[in-house]
DNA sequence: TTATGGATCTTCT
DNA sequence: GAAGATCCATAAA
């Protein structure tokens, strides 16, 4: 099992931070775009109750992945218009998974200024909505396993030291607020919110 | 079958 | 800083 795998199938704000500095990839209609992931928040696992999880009431058809094996793709869609990616986190069973809120754009740059018609680099994938836009992720590659697939896959890129990662609360949710569970490269240009 | 609200982005002031 | 766009998944009936 690779080094990776075994970081998702443990405790989720484990998983989160390990994410920070992973790349990100995706090939669609042959193109390849990837960004290196620089923010993300954690939701649901750690027997906390978190009402923010779109899993915590339980398994419905919608969040079922959630509560598939870890390393998995679980992409929703949301405010009529954007999708977001998660990544799938602990033990099967264990409904928990990692939202990926940001990314810092390395390769397709030109393909993703085209998919969001702006020529921003920083503003290309600063949100969760808007790596989804730049990277072409949306429900096709729901269930895709992220360390085995050919369309969408994540890569230990950089080792950020745990004093570079900053945590603060989640942002645009109204449930469980409090909970301190968002990640993310401290002085980081490509940060969606300071 | 219908009603409700959301893990957002953009545009405008 | 504030508001509108817009549609899927849920829950209730």
């Amino acid at each position: 099992m690779s080094s990776l795998r075994r970081l998702l199938s443990g405790p989720t704000l484990e998983a989160a931070k390990g994410l920070l500095g992973c790349t990100l990839t995706t090939h669609v209609r042959g193109e390849k775009t990837s960004g290196m992931i620089v923010e993300v928040e954690a939701y649901g696992g750690c027997d906390v109750f978190d009402e923010a999880c779109h899993a915590h009431k339980g398994l419905t058809p919608r969040t079922k992945i959630m509560f598939d094996k870890p390393g998995l793709c679980y992409v929703y869609f949301i405010y009529g218009m954007y999708h977001c990616v998660n990544v799938v986190t602990e033990s099967e069973g264990v409904g928990a998974a990692v939202l990926i809120r940001a990314l810092e754009p390395l390769e397709g740059i030109e393909t993703m200024k085209k998919r969001r018609q702006i020529a921003i680099e920083k503003n290309l994938a600063n949100g969760p909505g808007k790596l989804c836009q730049a990277l072409a992720i949306d429900k096709k590659l729901l269930g895709e396993d992220f360390l085995s697939s050919k369309k969408i896959s994540i890569e230990p890129y950089q080792k950020i030291k745990s004093d570079k990662i900053k945590e603060t609360q989640r942002i645009g949710i109204s449930k469980a607020v409090e909970l301190p569970w968002r990640f993310f490269i401290d002085k980081h240009p490509c940060v969606s919110v300071y």
